[in-house]
DNA sequence: TCCAGGATGTTCT
DNA sequence: GAACATCCTGGAC
């Protein structure tokens, strides 16, 4: 499992390095492909830019903190990092085990479209924000990360984010080059 | 009470 | 591939 102080760095460099790694929440798993980063009172996309409100205090936890939130009708699946409030955002994953259930909570006939999208990837490891507040590097918790054993070899690559009105002008978001759950080219 | 939002699914060409 | 209706909640008024 991955210790606390992966967590506790700035969110672009925590966001980076978790691609690749496992996803875990009773018997699924599924690999991150895609992630974004997000920076708190300085970030326009940011739940927390408009200071701290119920819905997101959860930024100023400690580092590993599960951060859930609807939009659009979706529940979005966050992991609070260091510099807070900041955190990065699952935007994809690859799934490995546990698919049958993953198809249960989400009735399509395309495995890529299981778990291909931020929206997507929450209904088909049914996380909804009764998970906020947990922390994935507590091994007791109900949703934890751990390191990818295999070997694969992959490139990063990293691009603006999708759907944020006032992007800030470094690239945020990140993703495996060529892994077909990636949400967008 | 109203409204916008870090999206998705469907329905077209 | 592009356009659009719709998903639901928190926060502002």
């Amino acid at each position: 499992m991955l210790p606390k102080s992966f967590y506790e760095r700035d969110p672009a460099i925590v966001a980076k390095e978790i691609l690749g790694k496992i996803l875990v929440k009773g018997n699924m798993e599924g690999k991150i492909v895609e992630t974004e980063a997000y920076y708190g009172l300085r970030d326009p996309a940011s739940r927390a830019f408009k200071g701290k409100t119920n819905l997101s205090k959860w930024m100023w936890e400690k580092a590993g903190t599960t951060f859930i939130y609807m939009v659009h009708g979706h529940w979005l699946f966050n992991i609070i990092t260091g510099n807070r409030p900041s955190g990065i955002l699952i935007r994809a994953i690859e799934p490995l085990k546990g698919i049958k259930e993953m198809l249960k909570n989400r009735k399509v006939s395309n495995i890529v479209d299981l778990s291909s999208g931020p929206g997507k990837l929450t209904k088909a490891f049914g996380i909804t924000n009764a998970h906020n507040g947990l922390n994935v590097s507590d091994p007791d918790s109900e949703i934890f990360i751990k390191e990818n054993l295999g070997k694969e070899k992959y490139e990063i690559c990293c691009s603006h984010r999708i759907g944020v009105r006032e992007d800030l002008p470094q690239p945020l978001r990140f993703y495996i080059e060529g892994n077909r759950f990636v949400s967008k080219k």
